[in-house]
DNA sequence: ACAGTTTCCCGTAAATGC
DNA sequence: TGCATTTACGGGAAACTG
């Protein structure tokens, strides 16, 4: 019997699926009052339990009863929550393996009415619960009690708290080898190497948009983290006030939701600083550009780089950013191919640093050829937003008449250009 | 005491305030689960009243009784809701008048699980409901009973319905002084004149964008609500299936959002057919042009036309319309500043119709000079996005060559822009 | 007053009912 | 199956609460 008892009570093994449908990476996060599924198996494949197990899930199992029993007034408490609906299950057979198992689908938390003493000293992402299933049977007369607990899990009651959610999932992924587990790991949180963050951070990009961080990238970032000199990071440094990881989260939602192709193929290098940008650029020639994250944005915004050599003199231009909502209506690729400067619409964009032709790198996601005007049954003409900017210095802005230079180059240029559509253009009948 | 009862019966007033914010001019329309304000006002100022009634809301009374009573199986009843928390509520002293009343704020109603034979035979929006205010007293050892009702309200699920709910509540309100009140209205609705009809029209335009409909617009809008033979309008040609109501509702809610200015001043003509507009600028100098509606697009959206005479002809084009979604980006008078045509992006849009030049309606709105560029001190150089279209004649499509004509025309004028670009240049030093 | 936290609720999408 | 209605819930904003 002890045997049987001792194999079951590592039996169960709990299979979480995403809260909400937009956590699909992100697991061991729940929001109150939004349904998640779990799967429970029972790992021993025994028909004749067939029946006999009724699992239950419970919140916060064991807290519970530490608090009911020894230290109940002794110290501050994380908030409380339960099942709305008694989901208890049979364990029933599973199709394929023949196991034993139930997946437990319309599970829902609610928090209960604060308790006086339930004052905590984290923050509420920095809670760390569990989600238990129990159960109680029989065995030739002998009453057997066996349960299994999910990893902790962090509850939220806003879509706005995800972010700080996911901070404490990776950081308590990154400690839970070593450290016991600890569900009050937050109230003191040992610091993580550069090694390890910069690991985690790479495999977020690697989830979000198919490629990690390579050398270049994570050097820029782990100045922006702030390690000491023993290479450690600080959990309040990485995460408390106006952190490295909310500005890092909003681009990997950036990526994960416009940015995808442009990522996975290297053709961002976006983790780069305005000073390095200036560096790489001005030894390449002119319309050698390149893509880089904001690093004052904490949305989440992506701006382009450009050079321009002119009389002898290199003079390097950063667009200002777009953020996701402009990437709603118009695609990067579609802003690069249509992105023109001064009131000749002259295009700025030539080579993707360091010299790709701008149409190789993204030529394939360009929605269509502004070239070929759609002809729709609608009788409408077809009209395309194009994203141009007056350059400091213009042919027509006469307080700048010190760089005339420049100016006069833009006039050739633009005698070219027209020299150019002339020799295109058909003979008048 | 007869007399005092007489008084008292009518002496309450209910003034309902809106279910959501964004139904401010919406009232009489409550969403199940959504909580809404009402007061109630005791219009005899008699202060010995005062802690003496003690008012409790009531769904749908009457009706409740009714089904109690007599009719319980005869016929198909609407939904039943019922309040979720008790709101009685004393009626105190109001400050300004020293009236007696009470606010009934977190009102909210909740649907009953459905009863049997609750079938109706219309659609939700058309079910009418009411909100009474019951109250039981003693005065002089005699029990009175006074009750007051709110109008007929409409109750939804989701605000997907405000838009039929609200076509209820106006087919409603036309009725209403002719008929008596009757909430089984729409079991078999009497038609509206064209007049009647029409001035609910105008007045919905006037709450949206503080102008109502000039004769023009309520001609066009005529042909498309259809009006029978004797000039009356029936609720099924307005309301159901792709009626024109839907395509109203989502102009006025684009006008709403995006074009209160333009529409109040009225340079907006909006409703004016493809063809009338053709006519309207074929008589008009090259870069006259005009706004309207979109007649395809049920979610609301914004066109516009402009003419241009070329070798003795006027060709008229209309650009794809505008949606709510894109003038979240863009003002309707950025576009019209910014809107261009062909590869030497000329501005085809001059004069809006008749006669006033297009800076002069729209220059106060435009959000800033494309020609003075924004020097932030962020390092970023500014960008507007500029909407270009290419018509189907342009210089460069040899397919076209039996139009060279206007292609000749747009040589002619390029070189006279090129000519003036170089008389504005500053000299070369 | 304020920051962290929760609630509210529109608007869209998906699910449900009929 | 298709349409009518309801439910779900992300996301932004307001409201709450110490």
């Amino acid at each position: 019997q002890s045997l049987v008892m001792k194999l079951l009570t590592n039996a169960l093994v709990v299979e979480k699926q995403p809260v909400m449908s937009s956590l699909l990476q992100r697991p061991l996060i729940l929001k109150a009052g939004v349904r998640f599924t779990a799967t429970v198996r029972f790992l021993i494949n025994l028909p004749e339990f067939k029946d006999l197990l009724k699992v239950t899930p419970v919140f916060d199992k064991d807290v519970e009863a530490a608090v009911k029993g020894l230290r109940l007034a002794s110290c501050c408490r994380f908030r409380q929550f339960n099942f709305v609906r008694d989901n208890s299950k049979r364990l029933d057979v599973d199709s394929p393996g023949g196991g034993l198992a139930a997946e437990f689908a319309y599970m829902d938390i609610k928090r209960k009415t604060k308790a006086p003493n339930e004052q905590s000293h984290v923050g509420v992402c920095e809670e760390l619960h569990l989600v238990t299933f129990v159960t109680t049977f029989q065995i030739a007369g002998l009453e057997c009690n066996i349960q299994v607990s999910s990893l902790p899990v962090v509850v939220i009651s806003s879509s706005s708290q995800v972010c700080s959610a996911w901070a404490s999932v990776m950081w308590w992924n990154m400690l839970s080898p070593s450290e016991p587990w600890n569900l009050s790991l937050f109230s003191n949180p040992p610091p993580l190497s550069w090694q390890q963050l910069s690991q985690v951070l790479s495999w977020q990009f690697l989830a979000a948009g198919q490629r990690g961080l390579d050398e270049n990238q994570l050097l820029m970032l782990r100045d922006k983290v702030g390690v000491d000199p023993e290479g450690l990071v600080y959990w309040s440094n990485f995460f408390k006030n106006e952190s490295a990881w909310i500005w890092i989260d909003g681009i990997l939602d950036l990526i994960r939701k416009y940015l995808v192709d442009l990522w996975r193929e290297g053709h961002i290098m976006g983790f780069v600083s305005r000073e390095r940008t200036r560096v790489l650029l001005q030894e390449k020639c002119t319309g050698t550009f390149l893509l880089r994250f904001s690093e004052s944005s904490k949305e989440g915004a992506i701006s382009f780089s450009w050079v321009k050599h002119s009389n002898g003199e290199a003079h390097v231009h950063a667009v200002e950013p777009y953020t996701k909502k402009e990437l709603e209506f118009m695609s990067l690729p579609d802003v690069l191919c249509s992105y023109s400067v001064g009131s000749k619409f002259r295009k700025p964009l030539v080579f993707l640093y360091p010299d790709i032709p701008k149409d190789v790198a993204f030529g394939r996601y360009y929605s269509s050829d502004l070239q070929t005007p759609k002809q729709g049954g609608s009788g409408y003409v077809d009209r395309r937003p194009v994203h141009v900017s007056l350059l400091p210095l213009t042919p027509h802005s006469p307080t700048m008449e010190m760089n005339a230079e420049p100016e006069t180059m833009e006039l050739e240029q633009w005698f070219e250009e027209m020299i150019s559509d002339i020799l295109t253009l058909p003979a008048p009948p």
